[in-house]
DNA sequence: GTCGTGGGTTCCAATTTGGAACTTGCTTCA
DNA sequence: TGAAGCAAGTTCCAAATTGGAACCCACGAC
């Protein structure tokens, strides 16, 4: 299986780690939820090459997570945003970040705090059942085919 | 930068990433949270390469997120279970599940279905603030540093 | 003793990365 | 008028990683 066929997979896992699966997207996703948006200040901030820097900025906007907006003409200069698809990315963010600050924390502790800026207090993400409510865990989920399953559902 | 130093950031981000930041290690965990054990299983459903699924699965048995477990004697073999850390990856999964039937699904809709076993219902996830239970997204969220920033606080 | 099975390892060619220099359009400063 | 700077890329080449396929080993079954 090659990174072009990823995204043919009958399996959102399969498709979502078309667009996110790769080391140096998601880093630059994290800069972008850090609302930064121009090319040189991704590069300065990660130390990615700028031929790779330029490949996954292409492929972010091909997928939809980016746009690329002028923020002047003459010469054209274009910065990237996140579009509301892109924004969807944030509880995979969260995600990420809470297992990290969870299993990866130095001793001094977490690296970032996050807000919620609704009750004002530095919050950690808990997934919860859209339907009732409660939080959800690896045990408490039973997996089953849906209409999108592919004719050997698998699993 | 490179593999070996990304988890020394000073980010849980980057820390995450430095696990699970790969196509493949993704596609191994899927496969992990739908019960699959076992190296042939893996190699067969994923077709990855033997060589590099033998890679995968020893980095995410030294990451603590998987563990050998022997099966059998004479001749020993071995498979492969998801530790309480590599269970609590939990969310990052149904957010990855969750953004790619929300945004990548086919016409014939999501290929999954996860019913959350307390209510029985099939659900989706939903991030909530763990200090006052509302959903929380992109836009009411502040991020500012935590004890464990570098010097420099990155945004 | 030959076949099959599970869990790997080895080898080599093809692809992807990393690093550094070069390009393009336009502005500013001397 | 010319030199220098800036942002956003592109080009080139060496080094690392992947994909594909074959090979290995311990055992058990036929």
């Amino acid at each position: 299986m090659r990174w072009d066929e990823l995204d043919k997979e009958a399996c959102s896992v399969a498709r979502t780690v078309s667009v996110i699966g790769d080391r140096w997207t998601l880093l630059v996703l994290r800069e972008c939820f850090l609302r930064v948006r121009r090319f040189e200040e991704f590069q300065t901030r990660l130390g990615i090459t700028r031929h790779l820097l330029a490949d996954r900025l292409r492929k972010l906007v091909k997928a939809g997570v980016l746009q690329k907006v002028a923020y002047q003409d003459r010469p054209k200069r274009y910065e990237y945003r996140l579009t509301d698809r892109g924004l969807d990315l944030h509880p995979l963010m969260m995600a990420i970040v809470h297992w990290g600050d969870t299993h990866m924390a130095g001793r001094r502790g977490r690296p970032l705090l996050h807000r919620h800026k609704a009750c004002g207090q530095d919050f950690d993400p808990v997934t919860v059942c859209s339907q009732c409510g409660e939080p959800v865990d690896a045990r408490g989920v039973h997996v089953h085919p849906g209409p999108g399953a592919p004719r050997m559902a698998r699993a």
